[in-house]
DNA sequence: GGTAGGATGGGCT
DNA sequence: GCCCATCCTACCC
């Protein structure tokens, strides 16, 4: 498995490292997936941010040390996994919101029995949760320990792609910032 | 092919 | 009480 990214690679502007994390491969127990759709929320002047307004039991780790993780439940049923980025005491985070599936296919099927295509197994926020069975046990994980539960890595032998930019989905507020990146062409992006 | 609406519960006013 | 960073099914072309 290639190296894991170091906290500095986190500790900076949450829209420089959506873009970065594009390519890597994030490793949840036996299940392994290629980040390929992200979303930033930024720590000012972002409305849809659930950091917004303030420190909450909910949003306490988005001010918390770059390079864990936030996992928070929505619509009673599914749960969105975030990456904090920025450094400690200031807000920002990356939303995770595709995979390609790349290891554990089998575990993913079994965790996502409705999937028809193996692109279908991770292709949303809450799609990619249910996959790598990560839930809110995890929110708060540090990713840049060795040997924890979640990480990520860079991703060796990485082919060079295009970065599309969009706005974010599913969002009423601040819709119109273009914080919204997915690898072009991917075939496992949740909206192409 | 497309879309409207339901499921389901925690967070916050 | 309302909103929500979603997903799936049913139903209609």
């Amino acid at each position: 498995m290639p190296p894991i990214l170091p906290r500095k690679f986190y500790a900076r502007d949450p829209v420089s490292v959506a873009q970065d994390l594009l390519g890597k491969l994030l490793v949840s127990g036996q299940t392994t997936g290629r980040i390929v759709e992200v979303e930033a929320y930024l720590g000012t002047g972002d409305q849809a941010a659930h950091s917004a307004r303030g420190i909450t039991d909910r949003t306490r780790v988005i001010f918390g040390p770059p390079g864990h993780a936030y996992v928070y439940f929505i619509y009673g049923m599914y749960e969105c996994l975030n990456i904090v980025t920025s450094p400690a005491g200031t807000a920002g985070c990356v939303l995770i919101r595709a995979l390609e599936p790349i290891a554990g296919i089998d575990l993913m099927r079994e965790r996502r029995p409705r999937a028809k295509r193996i692109e279908d197994l991770a292709n949303g926020p809450g799609k990619l949760t249910l996959a790598m069975g990560i839930d809110r046990s995890r929110n708060g994980a540090d990713l840049t320990r060795r040997a924890g539960p979640l990480t990520v890595h860079n991703a060796s032998t990485a082919l060079p792609f295009d970065i599309v930019t969009t706005t974010r989905i599913g969002i009423g507020v601040s819709a119109e910032l273009p914080l919204r990146f997915y690898i072009a062409g991917n075939s496992c992006v949740s909206v192409p």
